[in-house]
Formats: C-alpha cells, structure tokens, sequence
DNA sequence: TTGTCTCCCGCAGGGAGACAA
DNA sequence: TTGTCTCCCTGCGGGAGACAA
C-alpha cells in the first residue's frame, strides 16, 4: 500500500490490505467504478455563490480536517470534485423524509448540476460526518451530456483519491466491551501504538505518557498511555472514560487514530451502524428533513439557483449525487433481469466486503417518479436466502460481472443518442418490469448439530441495503465468524412444532445451551428469525451468522415466555405493569443524557457498554425509582445475556436493537415501552 | 386570609400574612391598582383566532393548572382578562432584545389591543411559568377611550383575583444549602407536612409514607415523607435528590406544595431570581427573541392580525400588557419631579415589600420612542442613596402617595379630553425634563462598629428595577436583616486608604472578622459596593445590607490580592493559567449537564447547591483534567466562602453572580474565564 | 422548630494484574 | 497479542442522628 500507512484492525486476517481482485487500488475506488487513475476534471469550476437554502441548520463546527474527514468516512466513500458535473436525484432527500409528498412537484427524478461548493463537516453531536454538497441546476450540462460533450474521463473521485493518498500513521479499531467498560481503559493494539504514538522509554517499570489528540472540531482529549500488565500491553487510560462518555461512544463504534503530516495527533469516531428503527431520522446533516425545507430544494430546482444537499457517507443510501460520467456508464451497463452484480460495501466493522447478487427486477421504486434511476434494481444478494423482500440499488452501485439465465436486454439507444432521455418509462425489456422472482436451488443446505435443514426463513428481514444485512448479524464478528467461536454458549437447531403464524414460513426453534449459571436457568427462546451462512471455519458446529434479527417484524405469536422471563429478572416483574423510561442519564457524570434509551450493540457481547439508569413510570404515569438497565456482560454468560435481553424487548413491546439486554438491579419492577 | 390557606414560609415573622397598610386584599391587587373588588370586565369576550406569529416556538406545555401557576407567579401578578381591553407597549418586547432595531417601524409606543386569549405555560426546562397573551390591534378601542367610552371598573384583574382566593393548602419554602446539598433530603417546615400532605401514624418508631405530587407539567414525582431524627421533623428523602437535579434546582430556589380542592399534590418551583449578566436573554417563554421575529410582530401591529405577546411574570420587567382602565389611571397621576410614590415589589424571596421613593426626572426612555409612558420616570428609592443611576419605570407601577418638594405638574387635559394623545411628545412641564437631579440630605448617617460613615457611594450599581436592587444584596434574608445576625462574621466596617479610582467616589475598606479557620486567614477584601440601611433590630453592631454587589461593575482597582486567594484555595492556583470551563456536569448521574457554569445563589450560605465538576481547558485550550467548583459550605464558613468566591470572580475575570463561589479539590490548577 | 454537620455504609468506577483465547 | 475478569481502593452520595441556633 505504498505511500498509504493505514492500519485497520479490522480487516480480515488482521493485516493492512483488503482482498483485491481488480487493478484499481483500494484508496480511489468507488462503489461501482471502473479502475480509473487520477486527474482531474476538465470542468472548470463555478463561481461559488451558495444558496443558504435548506442547508445546515443547528451549530456545526465550520470545516474539518481533511484526512480525518475521510478517514473518518471510510474508503469507499466518492465525494463529487467541486466544479464537476453530476446528476442529482431529488429522491435520496425524499428517502429521508418521514412523510412522503402527495406529489413530485413536477421534478424529473435527475437533475444535472454543477458543484459549487462541497464542505465537509461533522455533527457536533455524534462526530459524524457528512459533507454539505452545494449544488447549482445547469441545463447545460444535460445538453452537453446528450451531445456527447461529457467524455468519460473515469475520474469522478479524483479529488478525493489524492487526499487518501496522503493518508499518513493512522489506525482505526472497533471498540470492544473492555475497551468502553467503566472498568479500566482503551487497549492499544500495539503496532497501532508503535505506529502512531511517541515512543515510551521502556526502561522503565511502567513507560507512561500523556496523549493528545484533536477531535474533528479540533477540541483536544488527553489521555494516560501506559504500557504495562503482564503481559504488556498498551493502554489509554486516564481521560479514556471521560472521551468515550463525552462522545457517548459504545462497543461496535470504531476509533480511529491519525497522526498527521504535521505531527498532530487527531482522532475520529466510526459509529457502530445503527438500525433505523432505532432512529429513523436522524437529525444528520444538521439538517432537518421535512417537507417544507423539501419545497424550497424544488423552488431552487425549478427557479434554478443554487441549493445545499447533504451527504452523509455513512448513511448507507444510494448515491443521488452521481458525476455525470458514471452516471452515463451506469446507463451504459448491460443490465438486465438475471444479470449478475458484485458490489463494495462496507461492513459495520469498516472492512470492506465485496458482495455478489443478481439482479431480479427492474422497475420505477415510486410510480411517482416514472423512468427514474433511482433504486430501479430489484437485486437478491448471494448468500442470503428465504423469502425475503428483494433489496433495491440504483444502477450506478453496482457493477455487472456475468449473467445467469441470459435474459440480457440491454437499453437501446442510449450510448449513441440520449434524446430518448428522460423518457416517462425506463426502457426495460418487456420482462423487465415485474419479473417473476428468480429463484435460484438452495445453495445452503447443510446440517447443523444434527439437524437437517432446508431452507431458513428470514421473517422480518426488510432490510434493502446490503449493509443493512449486516446489521442483522450483530454477533458476526469482523472475521465473518461468530462470536461464540470459542465454545461457550453453543447454539443447538432443534425444529420443533412450528408456528402456524401467516407469513411465517418455516421456523425453528432454538435450544441455547447456557453456561451454568444457576441464576438464570437455560432458557428456550424462540428465534423470530435466524439466518445461517456458511461456518467460515468449515465445520458445522458453531453457528455463523445465527441471531435474533430485529425483533420488531416477528409476529405476534413469537414471544418469549413471560415465566421464564420473569425467573431470569428475579421475578419482580409484572407484565401489567407497563410503563415507559423518561429518561436515560448515564451513571457517569460526564456523560450528558440521552433522549431515548440509547441501548444498542454491534454484538452480544457488548449490546450496552455503561450501565444506565431510567427512571422508570409505573402504571400511573408517574416517575419512580430509578431502575438499572446494565450490560449483563459480566453478570452472565453471553447467551443468557442475549436471550434475557430479546425476551425482555418481546415482552414489552420493546423495539430497540437486536442484542438490547435489560436487568433489574434490585426489586424495582422493570418497564419498558 | 379567609379562604385562603397560604403558609409563605419566607415572609417576615415566619406567619401567614403580609404586612398590609391598605383596605386592598393582597391576593387581589397589582403592582400599582388602588383597591377594587372582583368583578367581571364588561367587555365582551372576543373570538379566539390566534396567529402563530411570533409565538412559542419550542416544547412547551399545552397548559397548566392554574392554581398552581398562580402559585408559581406570585402575588403580584396581573394577567390580562380573554376579552379586555389593554395597551400594549412594544418597548417591553425590544427590551428582551440583544440587539436594538435601529429603526421603530413606524410603530407607535403604545397600542390600543384587545386580548385574544391567555394561556398559562411552564417552560419545560425550568418550570418557569409565564403566559402567552394573543393580542388583536384594535382602533376603536383607543377611539372610544379617547372618547372615554371605557369606564375605570377597577377591575382589571378580576380573574386571577378569582383564581386565587380558591388556592387551597399550600405552602412555599425557599431552599437551604441543606435541601439541596447531596446529604440527606428536604426538611419540611412542621406546619407544611401536617396542612399539605397525609397525616403519618406517628404511633410508628420512625413514620414514613409515599408522597406524590404533579408538577406544572403533569409529570408525577414521588418522595418517601419520613418522620425522623432527634428531635423529630418532616423530611422527604428519596426522590427528592432526584427532583432537585433534574429540575436544576439550586439553594435560593423555592419549592411550592399545594394541595388541590380535588386532593391532588402538586409542586413547582420559583427559580430564585438571577442576574442579568449570567443569562442576559434567556430562551424564557419559548420564544424566540430577535429581530426577525420582532418584525413578524409589528407585521402584525400595522396590518392589523393578531399576534403573541410573552409575559414572564418573574421577569422584573416594567408591564408592558397595561389593561386600558390603568392606564388611564396612571395617565390620571399627579406624576412630576418629586412626587414621592410607593409600588409593590416582590422579594427575591417571594415576600411582598413596599417600596417607596421619589420620582426624579420624567423624560423618554429612547428619544427613538418619543412620548411613550414606557420607562418614562426616573426614580430614587428610598433607602439607596449614592450617586447610581436612577432606576426607570412606567406611571402604571407606581401609586403617588404625596410630594416632596411641591413641583407638581400634572399633565393637562389629559383626563377630560385625550384628542392630545398620543403627542410627539409627553407634555412634561419644562423642568421636568432632564431636572437636575433631586438631592436630598443624607438621611442615613449612622455609626457602625465604632466608624462615622457619611455616605456610602453605590459604584457599579447599574440596576433599574427595584427587584433588580433587591438582588444585588443576596445576604438579605427574608427578614430584612443579615445573614450574618448570629454574630459569625460580623463585617467591621474600618475606613482605609481610599481608592482614587475615577468614578469611584467615597469608598470603604471591609474588615470582616473571620471564624477561626485556620486554613484561611482571615482575609481582607474590598467592598465594591455596598449598601447599608437601617438595621431592623434596632441596633449598630450588625451590618445590614452590607454585601458585595455585583463585581462585574467594579473598577479594575478593586481587586483582592491575589496571594491571598492563593492561600485560600490552598496555594495551587496559577493565575496565568487562565482557561475556560467546558461544560459543567453534574456529578449526580441524574443531574444534567449544564451548558454554562450554574454557580449562583441567593444568599451567602448557599450560593452553589451541589457539587459540580468542570473540565479545566488549560493555557493550550485543551480539556484537562476535571476540576471540582463545590460549595464551600461544609469547607469553610460563611463569610470566608463568600470571600473566597468573590476573590476568585475578580481574580479570574469570572463573571457569575454575586456570592458564587468556588474551590478546588485538590491539586489541580482552578481555570475560569 | 429546623439548619448544619458528621458519621456510616453501599456502590460506582478508575486502575492494576491474572488469565486465557 | 489482547479481551475479559477480578481485585483493590477511592470518593460520591443517600440516610441517619447529633447538635445548636
């Protein structure tokens, strides 16, 4: 990686690179593009004059520093170069919106601009970041692009490649239970350590040293870095608990170490995917989506003059800013039903993953929105099976690599003369549109501890998005095997009198073994819904990829025995007793409250990194005690952990994430709305 | 007080009622109304129609009990009745603003509006009350006043007068340090547990019971109500903490339990009141105060449309909702130069005064505002004397009640015929502008410890408003006398080298005699300003009044030598350390982060409830290492803390209220800006 | 009658090594 | 090499009576 000193520690194997099998090096690539090497755009940049339209609002620290920013963003993120052509697609603001429009406002579902301005900035809240992409409607541009004025000069990213390029030290781990644990501090891999740190004197008994490092809004964290246990090992120490609660950081999110050209230590945070259901709409971007600030983005379309969009690069959406060279190449792509596809993603943990599908349908995703390109696919993603919706991408995604049952049907005409485009229709094949579902033979039977199994189903799986299948295997750990690898806690496959619930296919029941812990006797929980994949360690006796998926989409009937749930909390719990949690300050005194019960985790064994307490509302509406809602990360084993915690958001009616876990801390009845 | 069962704990003497000169019920009568009794307004009711032009913006209650709203606001307050007829004064809306239109719109200064509709709200973060008053411009109005078709009924606050006389069982307690320190719980004055909550079996060894009370907004608080300690007194422990840090509250606060007619326990809370320069213009009623919205208003004054007017009854501001009967009467006054006249003031501690004092100038506030009765009086109270600034108020506010020095010029003409109002200008008489300054003799000459004192200069004493005059003496108890009445820390009073600083005119130097704690010596420090009056006891010996007002106004030559502060907070400061607090939580987990250092209080004991810790930014701006600001209560005494804080204030450019106070724990460096 | 203070005790949480994967 | 766990120790804070104003 010549020039490019990056250390994820999450990649596969653990080492530097990530699996290449084509030319393009990792640092320019692109989600769907074509090796392309850099240089720059011969569009000449436009004058700046930004619309403060529905721009950012709240307080949003001014600019960032570059590297960080895109370290921070990940590898596989393009940003459109100021002054370069793109497509725009009103539709990714609408996707963010809570409330449809009742109409499209005569908007074409693409609009050619020109950039203006693209800043990148950071939420002050969460140390996300996004980028605010100011952009300017040019009806030129679309007059050029349909001459065939705009040569393809592969270099959309151009900008951004260089940047990557001069990436110096730096590191990034997904944070692990210890490391965000109120007990004891952040372990340092340590060639992380070695690479982006000062040297500590080793001569002495515990080498020591204070750390700064500058967030994205440039405010400083220090901290005590030591090197010592026995074995030694490096660790952040003092100011580590303070950082994490400030930033209110949990297990899954990844920290990300950067020491730069200039010798300045910065530090940036990844967080841990987030189902939306947690939060559907975020306030990102600063931005707020609504209807109203969607209107004046269409009067700023329509007058034309200049508008903001925000982009968030991990917000697992499609791209809607798309250069107009890709965009053109995307229409170019021989792509039909039965065509197969690979795709970049990357995985929650940062590691960058390459998916394969196929696409198995082509159609407008909003009848309101005729013939755009947005989301047109209807893919199935090898790998996953079952009865599940199929995923959506838009063409530029996605890159074709061979097709399966030879029903190509390349778009006519396009390459030559695009005075066809818009078109109120896409010119899909007449089978095209609405195809039957493509049903490949089952390519994932296999036993398990015994049991025959011919097909899984994925009940409430509705997730689109390739990443957001990732998110539904929260106990996948970044080498794809399970977190119960060591033994502890094996998953037993036991089908059992099935539920009889409609949309509910074929089901089974799960049988945990738990470790012996008397407390909380080995319960029987009942997956709603379960995914198998191939054990990556080849045998069959650990479960991969098997987990309780969100336990929102499972059917009614699904619910875990309140008696059993009852037993594992002490048996104070009444049912009646519904409530609902106000408030969810955190224990420590640096760590602001939350709006909302912000229990989430990446994997079973950290789904909820502080203990937090609630005030919790009996059935009168009125506050109460204060219960515990505790990782039980040390009071049980995994399994009873996670099985506790999915009981209990069943029993409740409690739609956090998938690995949320609750325990009562005394006699306090625990309630949860 | 018939039918009216109001235990104020704060009011002198300790009984129920106030101290009445007049015929008028106290629960009844306005800041300036002569006596009247309840009747209804005889104007009829207008539709409601309410524009949400520059109303409340953010989360606020839909509405409140009113009972307990009343409670909240005070005695004092006066609504405006749904359907009256009152003059509303634009300047009340620009003095809330930070930044001053250059322009008036064109608006005049008073305009003639019939109330649309009150609602009574609580801010959601504080539980402050205020209410939103809907006003519709109304020219027939003003014409048939002019007319004088509208009868002075006196009865301008018939409503509230109503909903007063019904307040059932209910008591008011202003906050120890020990009801808010973090050991142990609220003590309940005796009389207030056996008149608002249920009886305890006090058979039982130590009785206890759950009290429940709502507060403005509905939610439910719950505190154990225990019978304990030798000898044995009301206290409610658990919960309480609870309630006093999510509500924010602070030593000098006052709590408030009333027990409805329907048996429901409610609570709110009167925020002690603070000064200016902490929160100069805080986000109260929800709205929005700037100059955008301020056009949206006059928007509304010239088309005419209705609109949203707040009203902060606590906010020690000059009515600006003058119902038209009173404000024809104070246009009725014999208001000139030296007409002496009383007004009703609430304490900080929520006990009603009487003040009196003398009118010295009648002139415009703002010459861009020319002939508006807004502010138009300059006044001299009595019992502050020096050379400050006159306060300002409104004819409304105040009674005449005799002159002094026989200049009276009544206006002419203006009660028969008002066809000369409004004017390009108040027909003052001629001296009555910019008069030379009222002086009269000294009248508090008086020994104190054996010193002749003359007069005492008031440098620095910038306040208008006879509340605001209040404030800047926050040892002044309820009584009237000092805090310092047991003889701790009796303040010697030795004139010394006096300071030739410009402005400053003749100054004192405090010795205050300290208890024996050795860990600080007995200190001098400078009084910036002080104040003396009578003492109430009758005697010399013990100061009253004497406090250090706010050291924001102080010369740069009053300074406490710093080597003494060193010692103070136990030799680690560095004065060339300065930095800037971060962020101020809590090191309850339930107590919420504040945005700014909340260290204020209302006396001397108790001017920072709880501990709080402080990131300390260190000369480089980095966050450090936390530092503790906690109250010194427990650490030094009285007068050594208030010392010490004030010390440090001036030291450090830290510009909180008077009596803020800070140490540090340890041996970090203390840091304010 | 009630405000302050001190003592007791439980517990949260930083910081260390032990141990094992 | 590093994730987890346990142990130690400190300090906060709730809850009680002592004591005095």
């Amino acid at each position: 990686m010549g020039g490019f000193n990056f250390i994820d520690l999450n990649d596969v194997g653990g080492g530097e690179g990530v699996e290449e099998d084509e030319a393009a090096p990792s640092v320019a690539t692109t989600l769907s593009s074509s090796a392309g090497s850099a240089s720059s755009s011969s569009v000449s940049s436009a004058s700046a004059s930004t619309a403060p339209l529905p721009t950012a609002g709240g307080a949003l620290s001014s600019s960032v520093c570059l590297e960080l920013w895109h370290a921070c963003a990940g590898r596989l993120i393009s940003l459109p170069k100021r002054g370069s052509c793109v497509v725009y697609f009103p539709q990714g603001y609408l996707e963010l919106l809570p409330e449809r429009p009742s109409s499209t406002f005569n908007l074409l579902p693409h609009v050619f601009c020109r950039v203006i301005d693209v800043k990148l900035q950071a939420e002050v809240d969460t140390d996300e970041v996004f980028a605010l992409v100011s952009l300017i409607p040019d009806s030129q541009i679309e007059q050029r692009w349909r001459d065939g004025m705009i040569e393809d000069n592969g270099d959309e990213d151009g900008s951004e490649a260089a940047a990557k390029h001069i990436t110096p030290h730096m590191f990034c781990k997904t944070l692990t239970a210890s490391d965000t644990s109120t007990h004891g501090g952040f372990s340092v891999p340590r060639r992380a350590a070695e690479d982006c740190f000062p040297p500590l004197d080793y001569t002495q008994q515990r080498p020591s040293q204070e750390i700064v490092a500058k967030d994205l809004h440039g405010q400083e964290w220090r901290f005590r870095h030591i090197y010592r246990g026995q074995p030694r090992r490096h660790l952040l120490t003092t100011g580590w608990s303070a950082f994490v609660n400030m930033k209110k950081i949990a297990s899954g999110d990844a920290v990300l170490f950067l020491r730069g050209g200039d010798g300045v230590l910065r530090l940036g945070i990844r967080r841990a995917a987030q189902v939306k259901s947690v939060s559907p709409f975020p306030a990102s971007c600063g931005q707020q989506f609504n209807l109203s600030n969607f209107s004046a983005l269409v009067n700023s379309i329509t007058a034309p003059s200049a508008f903001s969009v925000c982009y968030n690069p991990r917000g697992n959406l499609s791209p809607f800013i798309i250069p107009v060279c890709k965009f053109s190449r995307s229409l170019d792509h021989s792509l039909s039903v039965g065509v197969r596809f690979k795709m970049r993603v990357e995985g929650e943990d940062a590691a960058e993953r390459r998916l394969t599908g196929v696409i198995t349908g082509m159609s407008d995703l909003d009848p309101k929105w005729p013939g755009s390109r947005w989301k047109c696919l209807s893919v199935r993603w090898d790998g996953v099976h079952g009865n599940q919706q199929s995923s959506r991408l838009s063409p530029w995604e996605i890159e074709p690599c061979g097709s399966l049952s030879g029903c190509h049907m390349t778009s006519p005409g396009l390459k030559r003369t695009r005075s066809s485009f818009p078109a109120a229709n896409l010119d899909y094949p007449a089978n095209g549109v609405r195809s039957p579902e493509f049903r490949e033979p089952s390519r994932s039977q296999k036993v398990l501890q015994g049991q025959e199994i011919d097909r899984f189903s994925f009940y409430g799986m509705q997730s689109q998005h390739p990443s957001e299948l990732m998110r539904c295997f929260p106990g996948t750990d970044r080498s794809g095997t399970a977190m119960m690898r060591n033994g502890v806690g094996i998953a037993q496959m036991i089908p059992s009198a099935p539920f009889n619930h409609p949309g509910f296919g074929e089901s089974f029941r799960f049988h945990k073994v738990l470790q012996g812990q008397e407390k909380y006797p080995g319960p029987t929980f009942m997956a709603p819904s379960a995914n198998l994949t191939r054990d990556s360690g080849g045998g069959f006796g650990i479960l991969d990829g098997v987990r309780v998926a969100s336990l929102q989409g499972a059917p009614p009937g699904l619910m875990y025995p309140p008696s059993n749930f009852h037993q594992q909390v002490n048996g104070v719990v009444n049912p009646h007793q519904a409530g609902e949690i106000s408030n969810v300050p955190a224990t420590h005194p640096l760590h602001p409250p939350s709006p909302y019960a912000r229990i989430f985790g990446r994997d079973l064994m950290a789904s909820l990194s502080h203990p937090c307490q609630a005030l919790a509302h009996d059935q009168l509406g009125a506050s109460r005690h204060p219960i515990m809602i505790r990782p039980a990360m040390y009071a049980t084993n995994q399994d009873s952990a996670a099985t506790e915690a999915n009981a209990s958001c069943r029993l409740f009616g409690f739609s956090l994430t998938e690995g949320a876990r609750a325990t009562t801390n005394g006699d306090d009845p625990i309630h949860f709305i």
